[in-house]
DNA sequence: CGATTAATTGAACCTGGTCAATCGGAGTGG
DNA sequence: CCACTCCGATTGACCAGGTTCAATTAATCG
């Protein structure tokens, strides 16, 4: 028995743009299932075609891609609201894996219905449009993170982009968050070495501005760690939910 | 006077899908003129919301972001028939600017159109998404490269990037193609110091493998430049052209 | 001809990587 | 309940890939 799309506690969430109630029944059509996965299952592999799309209920993960010498990068970091499997749904092949790093919910779509969303439904394909977008403008700043930024610059910018969209999904309480990934992952996600990212770690923590202990997330000096950081504080916008 | 998309010279490469006669009656009234600007012009401005999409008819460019310390980013190098502004279109904002490197012929597209587009033409739109997708699938292997790469892999990476996209766009005379970038551009694409790109260049020349001067790049060896690359030789698949 | 920009080269230095050992917690089997 | 094993986190010592500094060359331009 899954869940109606009307009752999707995501929707509720401040971070997500309200649907009409019509372009929410149109996703409870287009909406074939739900899957759930343990921690550290894979749901998409890179270069597989496979015919479901996700949007992430619960639960967290990470997206990444392996080299031929056995490297990893991992892209990004996989939140609730996060829509998973763009590029096999249009491109036919994945471009990277996901794995869950949590008990994760997903809202499975058929991939051959992607099509008919174009087709009958603009607004939401408008949505994935933008939401494709948007991924792109993160992949640009996580560029200029790993091209640009030193150690202690880039795991300061990785704290705070993933702190603020925790906060934007009310994760968060009293600066805390949950962070259910390793160091290896962090590591990975920014080009650092695991020992690196390790003493980098220590460092944001002897300078009293966030601490990562046992999967939690402390956050002590936000507008100074993003200082660090070389960025700037900025709610996440509202994005809409698939 | 500006070219008539049926007359367009990019839609006979085979870099490009094909587009029925009356799709591009459509792209036609979608077309609202021509732009044409000189070597280090800026077409789009990071943080700019401008009224204008662009497909590049002709010329080359790169699209780059700076982060507050002063330091530059090159996102990637734009081609003919790469689509610009989507950003500003959904979002808003341009999350990177776009500068010329060579001179430019671009084809100018009306932003307060685009909702139209999804409107009315669902296939165009879905040739937006497809590109949004293809961009995101380059930023992973981008990604990959600043993140895990050698210096040297990653140079060789560029370099076979470069050529392979140059071809598939008829830009290849007996492996010597146009490159009219500065090797600042390529440090910063990479995440590289001028310095040390510069001497990079130097062993990828040393080996045998390609060479880069007075704007014109020149590839020896593909197969064995990628094995260096730790990559492999793939045509680029043809893509929508708007 | 000076000024500016891009490319090139050498040398010193340092951020971050590699190697290696240890520790602690969780699970597992006896 | 203890021994054993894994896995992730942690720390120290050493090392190198790549950065920074600095100087020179070459080409273009008003």
């Amino acid at each position: 028995m899954t869940t109606q799309c009307r009752y999707c506690p995501l929707r509720r969430k401040r971070a997500f743009l309200n649907l009409s109630r019509e372009e929410i029944e149109f996703m409870q059509r287009f909406k074939t299932g739900e899957l759930t996965t343990e921690p550290g299952a894979t749901i998409l592999m890179e270069g597989s075609s496979t015919p479901q799309l996700f949007t992430v209920l619960s639960g967290m993960g990470i997206r990444d891609k392996k080299l031929m010498n056995g490297q990893r990068q991992v892209i990004n970091f996989v939140f609730p609201g996060d829509f998973l499997g763009l590029q096999a749904g249009l491109l036919g092949e994945m471009s990277h894996s996901v794995e869950a790093r949590t008990h994760m919910r997903l809202c499975v779509f058929d991939r051959s219905e992607v099509w008919s969303l174009f087709r009958n439904h603009p607004s939401r394909a408008f949505d994935i449009t933008w939401l494709a977008a948007v991924e792109e403008h993160f992949l640009g700043e996580t560029l200029a993170t790993i091209g640009q930024r030193t150690a202690l610059q880039s795991v300061a910018w990785a704290m705070v982009k993933l702190f603020l969209r925790g906060r934007s999904l009310g994760m968060v309480t009293n600066n805390h968050m949950s962070l259910p990934f390793t160091q290896r992952d962090m590591a990975d996600a920014l080009g650092l070495s695991l020992v690196h990212t390790n003493k980098t770690l220590s460092k944001l923590k002897e300078l009293q501005l966030a601490s990562w202990a046992d999967k939690r997330l402390q956050i002590n000096d936000l507008d100074e760690l993003a200082k660090v950081a070389l960025t700037t504080v900025e709610e996440v916008t509202p994005r809409p939910l698939l």
